[in-house]
DNA sequence: TAGATTGTTAATCGATTAACAATC
DNA sequence: TAGATTGTTAATCGATTAACAATC
């Protein structure tokens, strides 16, 4: 991965030695301690706003819930897409998102709405006091500082890419 | 975006100046040549190597194309999607993929494949002169030298968040 | 003891920020 | 001229790397 000895040493040491000088790490204890840093063995609920195709994506990925994030709602609001499953949860109406998190913790919200709501979403979202925000549309979002936000801005990922293969190219 | 105004002269300045002392940027002359500098002002050739529901969320969006970033084909192996239409792009079969790039230019190979076979598929795609790729599933592709390679390991954002989640949350 | 490998500090490097000259 | 804003260099900061002591 293009990562120095000098660095995961210095990255290990930031979070108290692990190893054994002279002697080397144990392996499988170390992944452990690295997996309780990251939050890995903890889990985590999380429901998807927004059952577009990216929506769907996202519902049908298993990998999430090996690391601990459980998807546990997908809400619309388009009614055709109403009580259609996916991998077996149910597509809910936005309007019932607040009796949904008031009966259930909610850790993150999944935003894969369309970029022209994804800020009244996000908005309506954190009022509700979801406190981190996944969010996939092109938008930049502004939230108070006790809100959390990723941002999987994809096509910023492909400009990178293109920049890069211009450079290639010539 | 929490950028200061240092940064952003730093910048400009890198690229050569764009704006004159005193007085301010031409707003619309220097979004042009920032658009130049990155290349969205070239068509880039892309096909999609999976047509799985990511393959099919990609295939769908259209806000690749605004920035100059064309898909021109979606290929899989699964035989019952052959044929199948996503936004007029009919799926084809993977073996005709030698085929489709000696007759038509591809610059970027986007992977939505299982893991599993994501370095089965890098290493055919490589070999057939692309290069550049742009990566989805959660595997490490090691690329040549002058093959490019972006990844969107998805599951890395949602790990960060859970991350600091963590912090908030004692 | 010799070799190997981690822990920890110091040196280096690069990116960000500050300062101010240039100039409208 | 005074005020404003960019261009450019220097200072600062933080992250990476190098070095070597500690110790198995």
């Amino acid at each position: 991965m293009g990562i120095s000895s000098s660095q995961v040493r210095q990255d290990f040491f930031s979070f108290g030695g692990n190893g054994l000088q002279g002697y080397g790490y144990d392996v499988e204890y170390l992944h452990q301690e690295i997996r309780s840093i990251l939050g890995l063995d903890t889990a985590h609920s999380m429901i998807i706003i927004g059952a577009g195709s990216l929506g769907h994506a996202l519902a049908k990925h298993t990998n999430f819930a090996k690391s601990g994030f459980n998807i546990t709602a997908i809400f619309d609001i388009k009614s055709e897409l109403l009580g259609e499953k996916i991998n077996d949860l149910e597509i809910r109406h936005l309007d019932s998102l607040p009796e949904f998190v008031s009966k259930n913790r909610v850790d993150i919200a999944t935003l894969t709405v369309p970029e022209n709501c994804a800020g009244e979403v996000a908005k309506f979202v954190i009022e509700l006091g979801i406190k981190a925000l996944w969010n996939f549309s092109p938008v930049e979002i502004i939230t108070p500082e006790d809100v959390l936000i990723e941002n999987i801005h994809i096509i910023d990922s492909l400009i990178v890419l293109g920049y890069n293969l211009k450079e290639i190219q010539t």
